[in-house]
DNA sequence: TTTGTAATTAACCATATGGTTAAATTAAAC
DNA sequence: GTTTAATTTAACCATATGGTTAATTACAAA
């Protein structure tokens, strides 16, 4: 039920940077260059670098070329993965509420019909 | 729109490692004590230890006392965040493509016009 | 072919992560 | 009060992260 693929590793890694979020959060918007992405951010260019390789393992995004720009694009199916685990996760939690639900009901139940004996 | 919580490092970061991974989806079927989060698990029990503390930073778990035990409770305030964030996210490149495929209406459209010229 | 702009690589540094073993703590049980 | 079980803390180590500056590469434009 609960997804434990690698691939999940290296993206919540990823995600777990208030500028890598940023950055994708930029992208989500549009493609842009790495000057583009670094704008906003208080960090130098090679540490802009870094982070753009880390995304680019966890395959959020990819690149392209253009002349001396080399483009980022966000790709949506890493967050799809990221958001089907905390759903499975979702899920598990859900249904153990409900069964304590229905515990809790019987036990009502029972209770009443102790009571009226 | 997009969210830029703090919180989200610690909880994305936390997400980041499979052992926490497997730790979370193991507390979503109920409460467990630290011995029960370790038995799967390939490591030594302080090696544990430092995971749940890691959990316990991002929220994503509590904790009580009984006797010796030291039980973990599955917290879902923070991953109802993360998954928010990632659907802000989707929101915002939804629009964009949304916005595109209008865009490549319009020139649909106007090339057949010009057609008729 | 020189110059300017975009981006990356290299080298370095500090701190954080993720693991270990050994010792200490906490609390029940005998 | 001694023993036993559950867990944490301490001390240590290797590697990864996240940043810097300086040098290098890639490419367009003059």
């Amino acid at each position: 039920m609960v997804n434990y693929k690698a691939e999940l590793n290296a993206i919540f890694m990823a995600l777990g940077h208030p500028a890598r979020r940023a950055m994708l959060a930029r992208l989500g918007k549009g493609e842009a260059t790495v000057s583009d992405l670094a704008q906003p951010l208080d960090m130098s260019l090679p540490a802009v670098t870094k982070h753009l390789k880390v995304l680019e393992r966890a395959k959020l995004i990819s690149r392209s070329k253009n002349a001396q720009w080399r483009p980022c694009q966000l790709q949506e199916a890493p967050l799809n993965l990221a958001s089907d685990w905390i759903e499975d996760q979702r899920k598990v939690w859900e249904s153990r509420l409900d069964r304590l639900d229905n515990y809790l009901h019987t036990l009502h139940a029972n209770s009443k019909k102790g009571a009226k004996k």
